[in-house]
DNA sequence: ATAGATTACGTTACGGGTAACGCAAGCTTT
DNA sequence: AAAGCTTGCGTTACCCGTAACGTAATCTAT
């Protein structure tokens, strides 16, 4: 077994001498800047590939005053198919500019943010994108005297740190309010999750509570679970919802996931969809469209999000001037598991 | 709109000079090498807080022999759950042991592959955590030239680069082959995709077709789409393979998510689920239980696979010996989307 | 032919930490 | 009280590139 540490590592020095020139000719050839003849640059280059040398980035960010190509990237949890395309389309447009992603996972919780935040600042990021507008005190002072590009995604925020990209999640849910309220709905259920920095999620049943009250109608039990926002709790959240609240009509879920358990649990109780009970979800998941219903959802592009959060982040790298606040929208997808026009 | 660059980063000289000490001695108090006394240490700890000083440590591993805490990891795709669930339990377990996730998307392709491998390593990493056992022999040679720690996923190697940690595919596919055969059915097909580096993929599909020709069946008809192994093409492809073999009583796909299509193209075609066609796919997704009728497939925890993945990886970076070869296991979960027993 | 410009390099210093070593002051031992 | 040890801290050198500058050789202009 080999020692891990004892990297067999090729310097440039090791290339330079090879080739019989100085560091400094071998450093010029291997990023093309110039000064140099063809005689000496196949010289290098066949040290270069005869000894297998690779740069060592760590030395030339060190070195001059050029920051470093990687970019921290705060996602909640990949359980939540949501945050996952999110993350595909940062990662992907990141690494079309040469950037890194390095991932952090908060789980939702200021703690697990500003523990990563610390350590990856230590690591001089070019840029960091976060997930959600909350943040610790300790984190708002570490990313103020970082001095970094922050992008931050998915809350749209009026007075972001830096930047911030994302949807406004009140009038998301006021959208749906509205159009359930539209179809006739006036007893409303909402089943969610709560955590640290679930703000988002909060925001969207302000805005459906809004709508609703607005038009007449009532959100008669919210139901605001501490699990994750998938599939089990939207089954039982539903249960426990129904348990207490038997006549409403229609029942609005924090995410698609949520409310798949929540037509499941229905489905199972031999309740018929739309005609006993309505079922709302958010996100608009690819997964939707697995059922033999539509989920009647708010769809927003995911993946264009997390591109668009990249591209500011490279915009504000290269010192173009970048907008503020970058609203991504969103749009209600009529599906079937509510009912299409008002009963008489 | 303040410049990204010239960040006013403190350093350590700074601190030291600042608590009135040298260099070094602030750098024994920040990493409690000892050598200090309490005097000092509050000194330089004073000095810290007031300046805000986070460690560099780009200048940390490239000073000392003391490798880096990153560990790149490669993923094909996101859109694809199983992978998800995998990078999930790799980033939580590495970085409750200090390590950070670069995080480097694939796209199955042997080229994305070698670019990126060859800009992780340019950043000095702990290590590296790969998708496949299948590379390109360039990659291949800067994997053997760096002599870091490569833990190969997903696919069990029993002559790994370094540890593999996975599955056996080939088994996967040929227990659900028995397990159909064992039901009677006889005509099967299949429905994926193909990529450079879906091997496994092609493994499952080996012992399937293994077990049920050693059954006396056959696998009349297998598709291979060069598209993502995703809903809709589990759609498309089941149309394409039932409009020329009308007399399949089983199809096994790649995965749930193009079974989820299949079921779905079946159902809208007016056929009954298991009575007119059975469905079998690869994976239980948590999405699997959405379904009123409970997929039949094969189980893989994939979040386990994540986790032992980078604790085979922390154990190589701390010198223990690391078995080579580990394997995941798998166990078939049989579903009501396939009938129950024999027909008379 | 000679001054001035250009080309093709080499030399030096530096960045932010750390290992290795040096050394003075305080403590113990006999 | 002298020798030896420990403690606490400073000094120096180094990691691997790059910026800035220096210089010898070649080329151009007059």
């Amino acid at each position: 077994m080999e020692k891990p540490n004892k990297s067999n590592k090729v310097s440039l020095a090791e290339v330079a001498q090879a080739a019989g020139v100085s560091k400094m000719t071998a450093s010029r050839v291997l990023r093309g800047s110039g000064g140099y003849s063809e005689k000496t640059r196949k010289k290098v280059m066949a040290q270069v590939d005869l000894l297998g040398y690779l740069p060592n980035r760590l030395a030339t960010v060190f070195s001059g005053e050029k920051n470093s190509t990687f970019v921290g990237v705060s996602i909640p949890e990949l359980g939540n198919e949501v945050f996952t395309q999110v993350l595909e389309g940062i990662d992907r447009k990141l690494g079309s500019f040469g950037h890194q992603t390095v991932l952090g996972l908060t789980q939702h919780t200021h703690e697990e943010e500003e523990n990563w935040i610390r350590t990856v600042l230590s690591w001089q990021p070019a840029g960091l994108i976060l997930t959600g507008r909350s943040h610790s005190i300790r984190s708002l002072e570490m990313l103020r005297n970082s001095g970094l590009p922050i992008v931050e995604i998915w809350d749209l925020n009026s007075s972001p740190l830096d930047v911030s990209v994302g949807i406004n999640h009140f009038d998301s849910g006021f959208e749906m309010g509205r159009y359930l309220i539209s179809l006739g709905y006036r007893s409303l259920g909402y089943v969610g999750t709560s955590h640290d920095t679930a703000n988002a999620a909060t925001a969207r049943l302000d805005g459906f509570t809004k709508a609703v009250e607005d038009g007449g109608g009532s959100v008669r039990r919210q139901l605001c679970l501490h699990d994750t926002a998938s599939f089990y709790p939207g089954f039982y959240g539903t249960e426990q919802l129904l348990s207490t609240s038997q006549d409403l009509e229609c029942v609005f879920y924090q995410n698609d996931s949520m409310a798949f358990g929540g037509l499941q649990f229905c489905t199972a109780r031999g309740m018929r969809i739309p005609e006993d009970i309505g079922i709302a979800g958010w996100g608009d998941l690819p997964i939707a469209s697995v059922l033999h219903k539509r989920l009647t959802s708010i769809h927003v592009s995911h993946l264009k999000l997390g591109q668009v959060a990249a591209e500011k982040m490279i915009g504000r790298l290269s010192g173009e001037s970048v907008a503020t606040c970058n609203d991504i929208g969103f749009h209600l997808m009529p599906g079937s598991t509510v009912r299409s026009n008002i009963p008489v």
